[in-house]
RNA sequence: GCGAGAGUGGUGAAAUUGGCAUACACGCCAGACUUAGGAUCUGGUACCUUACGGUGUAGGGGUUCAAAUCCCCUCUCUCGCACCA
């Protein structure tokens, strides 16, 4: 008995396709437009503990489709690289004092070994690493474009700061106001930034989600973020000011219920505002509030809080005289930074008026006391002067028009998007290009000079007073300024993890051009991506980051499509088992015993424990290491299984029982060909047949990504040959190109069993036979009042006269309508017969 | 709190337009076979019932000849956002 061979196999076909560079793909100019295809992976940040089982799902999945697309004559790009700047390296050297580049390239080398051993079919001449010289340069180089076309700008304003990874972080960085990457709480603090005008494309990324396949819940969540909304600006005068306070409102038709103001602790009128009577207790506010995190701040739990400053505005529709207090509910960086409440019909505002026992005013018909209760809903309005009974959109529009007619406001547009805070200050990242000359003030680097290089230091340790490593080397720091010769000093922040992988599907098209960022022709040979396949984790920062800089390079005219990625798929994530206590605390997998299928106990004190799905992680050990996997059971058998778990979006559990499976089926394939005679004979009508639903089955879900279900009737294929004596080759043909995509190493091997050359992956896919996938035969389902009765078998195609006698011919439906009567008659043909019986 | 998605056997999951609920696989049970292997092959396996039959897709209601699928309400879970005026 043989034993599948997997390790030789795959051994052996890897280094096949390496030196024939069976998947290099160039830029064929006889190929049609609608034949060329670029499918793109999200590239991996190499890490330290190398890759994870989650990884090769979506990359198994692109391999699959790029396998078939190619034996289906499409041209495929289909690129992989590293996106090899971030923090890791960096902290790594701080403890080791190892050179980031070592332990990144390193790890690159890791991940390179890995990915290769999954057999996928990359064209790895094209791979990249954002680290590299070659890459940021042109990472630079666009940055520079940015900066030239005004959209790149320093500034002091406060930002949110990370005191354990000391450096600044974007808006998109902070998760319930602690920092995404190692969960510190974030904290204000004003230093020196560069940040992107991406507000400034807000409108286009909003309005370009349209025109994109993407899932619906990707770009809801950029919407939300972007968060247009469609409003007014009012000027209020200020009793004794010659300034006006601004604010931004959606409602400018509850003007005549403001009964106070708000401006953030943070808005330049306080100081002004600030009456001698109240400045003391003003300072003690804003003390309190600077000491508050952005987590105390944006706690709604909380109670409101608040102080008179002691000015009072004009109401412009009234001339009310109503106070402006100072709270940290109202946000500086949303609007102008300052309100008018409505307390009579924003609960924010509803709650503050009734802790400092402010006026509440309703001015929409409501439904409960507004004394006892915010009313949030609709309502004609009431006590509003000029709009009264209107609606809210009549009212709106009436109030707008007023407020333009006066010069006391306008129609306003804001959006919750914030600028890009764009700088780091870190060392393992793209130095930024810019030059800060006494005489000049800010100046790029010439873009003859790019790259700027990344220079080496003796300590990789941020300074953590908002300056990076870089600062401190005089050398480098200090330079002379390219436009008058005089002193200049270079800009030591360094440009965040995103903004490599901003363009990297840019560079993949033409990864070798010294001239320039690509090229142009190979640009408008593959844009734009057709598919994108990657976690959802980047919902909204990388694929908002890159379609901004993508947007950016449209417009300069340097790229041929506003999006760079035009169909975008989110596969799930692999989760793994792990045990719980009553308590609800998890047991790690190596304290567990199964002491009965499906019961589980904590060995020490054998506590009964309940298997739950989790993420996997170190400390539940429950991790999966691909590397173990294909050792154990190979590639072929790792790359079917998580693709069998189940459908490719969804997220699933990882059972090793599972892929046992696979692997038993990926054997049984190996003996049907290792120990079944094939025969030059045709196959047999039934067995022809479910090769043909094959087929079918196979290409539709392989060309729908729903592999799954294309397995499971690859399955049921085997399982029909199994029970046939002979194997024709014909079958044995087809259906070793069907399973190249899936399992390449294994197909290869088989292909070259049957007599045939190398390589299988270069052949045409096959084609099924419509007439050959219906039964001749089918069972129909005999229903009495929906209910299942009996069940026939007829000729496929029947005549519903036909079915309706056969059902009321048959015994068990007559001894079911025996002293019933008849007041329906539904037939389907192929399907069922049902009768309605009283 | 707001928004989105999901809930089907012991487990992972299938199921065009509403048309036999549970394909395929794991696990389990039985049998066969064996140079005892990670075996393999064949068959069975939703629940209740001796049977006839009944029940069953988170729970409740509705539309329909017919609902996992469509509509309403409730519950649970996951994800996102969270004082954005």
């Amino acid at each position: 008995m043989s034993k599948y061979p997997f390790s030789a196999i795959e051994k052996k076909w890897q280094a096949y396709w390496e030196e024939n560079q069976s998947f290099a793909v160039t830029e064929d100019p006889s190929v049609p437009k609608e034949k060329r295809i670029y499918v793109l992976d999200m590239f991996p940040y190499p890490s330290g503990s190398g890759l994870h089982v989650g990884h090769p799902e979506g990359y198994t999945a692109t391999d699959i489709y790029c396998r078939y697309l190619r034996m289906n004559g499409y041209n495929v790009l289909h690129p992989m690289g590293f996106d090899s700047f971030g923090l890791p390296a960096e902290n790594y050297a701080i403890k080791t004092g190892t050179h980031p580049k070592i332990t990144t390239e390193r790890n690159i080398e890791n991940f390179r070994r890995q990915i290769k051993s999954l057999g996928f079919s990359y064209d790895w001449s094209r791979e990249i690493s954002t680290h590299e010289s070659e890459y940021y340069h042109w990472t630079q180089w666009i940055f520079l474009q940015l900066y030239k076309k005004g959209l790149a700008y320093e500034s002091y304003t406060p930002i949110n700061w990370c005191e354990n990874c000391k450096t600044g972080l974007a808006n998109e960085e902070v998760k319930d106001g602690k920092c995404e990457r190692c969960g510190t709480p974030v904290v204000r603090k004003a230093i020196r930034q560069w940040i992107l005008r991406i507000t400034e494309y807000a409108e286009r990324l909003l309005s370009g989600l349209d025109s994109l396949d993407w899932p619906e819940s990707v770009k809801l969540m950029q919407r939300n973020w972007i968060g247009r909304s469609e409003g007014a600006t009012v000027r209020f005068r200020i009793e004794g000011m010659d300034e006006n306070l601004e604010v931004f409102t959606t409602r400018a038709d509850t003007l005549f219920g403001a009964t106070y103001m708000v401006v953030s602790p943070e808005h330049p009128l306080v100081e002004a505002l600030t009456t001698e009577e109240q400045r003391s207790a003003v300072e003690r506010y804003l003390k309190e509030t600077s000491h508050k995190s952005d987590l105390e701040r944006t706690d709604l739990a909380k109670e409101k809080t608040g102080v008179f400053s002691g000015s009072y505005a004009i109401n412009p529709v009234n001339d009310e005289r109503i106070p402006i207090w100072i709270a940290d509910y109202v946000l500086i960086s949303y609007g102008t930074g300052a309100i008018m409440a409505v307390p009579a019909h924003d609960t924010r505002d509803w709650e503050f008026a009734k802790k400092f026992n402010l006026p509440i005013i309703e001015v929409l018909k409501s439904d409960v006391d507004v004394q006892e209760e915010a009313w949030v809903e609709d309502g004609l309005h009431v006590n509003s002067g000029f709009i009264d009974g209107l609606d809210k959109h009549d009212a709106i529009e009436k109030m707008i028009a007023f407020l333009e007619e006066r010069n006391l406001g306008e129609r306003a547009i804001n959006y919750k998007l914030r600028d890009w805070i764009f700088s780091r200050q870190r060392y393992w990242g793209e130095p930024i290009p810019l030059l800060h000359c006494e005489t000049c003030g800010t100046v790029p680097v010439p873009e003859d000079r790019l790259p700027l290089l990344l220079p080496e230091v003796k300590s990789y340790e941020p300074s953590g007073t908002g300056e990076s490593p870089l600062a401190k080397i005089d050398s480098w720091v200090n330079t002379t300024c390219p436009v008058c010769g005089g002193p200049a000093r270079r800009e030591t922040n360094t440009m965040p993890q995103w903004a490599g992988s901003c363009w990297y599907h840019l560079r993949y098209l033409d990864p070798h051009n010294t001239e320039r960022f690509t090229g142009k022709e190979a640009e408008e040979y593959w844009m734009p991506v057709d598919l994108y396949v990657g976690g959802a984790e980047h919902a909204v920062l990388h694929l908002l980051y890159a379609r901004f800089w993508h947007m950016v390079l449209f417009d300069l005219g340097l790229v041929s499509t506003e999006e760079p990625y035009q169909r975008l798929i989110n596969q799930g994530m692999i989760t793994s088992y792990a045990y719980q206590r009553k308590d609800k605390s998890l047991v790690p997998t190596d304290e567990v015993t199964e002491i009965a299928p499906e019961t589980w106990i904590e060995t020490a004190t054998g506590e009964p424990l309940e298997r739950v799905v989790a993420k996997m992680s170190k400390s539940l050990k429950n991790v999966i290491n691909p590397d173990d996997i294909i050792h154990e059971y190979g590639a072929d058998s790792m790359r079917m299984y998580e693709m069998f778990m189940g459908p490719l979006e969804v997220s699933k559990p990882w059972a090793t029982a599972g892929l046992v499976g696979i692997y038993r089926f990926l054997d049984r394939i190996w003996r049907l060909y290792d120990e079944v005679e094939i025969v030059d004979e045709e196959p047999n009508e039934e067995l022809l047949r479910t090769l043909h639903k094959t087929i079918k089955k196979v290409t539709e879900d392989t060309r729908d990504l729903a592999f799954n279900t294309a397995i499971s009737q690859m399955m049921v294929l085997v399982n029909e040959l199994y029970k046939e004596d002979v194997f024709p080759r014909s079958v044995a043909e087809t259906f070793v190109k069907l399973l190249s995509p899936y399992v390449p190493h294994l197909a290869e091997e088989l292909w070259e069993k049957l007599g045939h050359a190398p390589s299988v992956s270069k052949v045409q896919w096959p084609v099924w036979d419509e007439k050959l996938t219906v039964d001749t035969n089918i069972e129909v389902v005999f229903q009495i009042n929906g209910k299942v009765r009996s069940k026939t078998m007829v000729r496929q195609g029947a005549s519903k006269e036909t079915l309706l006698s056969l059902a009321k011919d048959d015994a068990k439906i007559r001894s079911w309508l025996e002293g019933k009567t008849i007041v329906k008659e539904i037939v389907v043909p192929d399907k069922l017969v049902n009768l309605v019986v009283t």
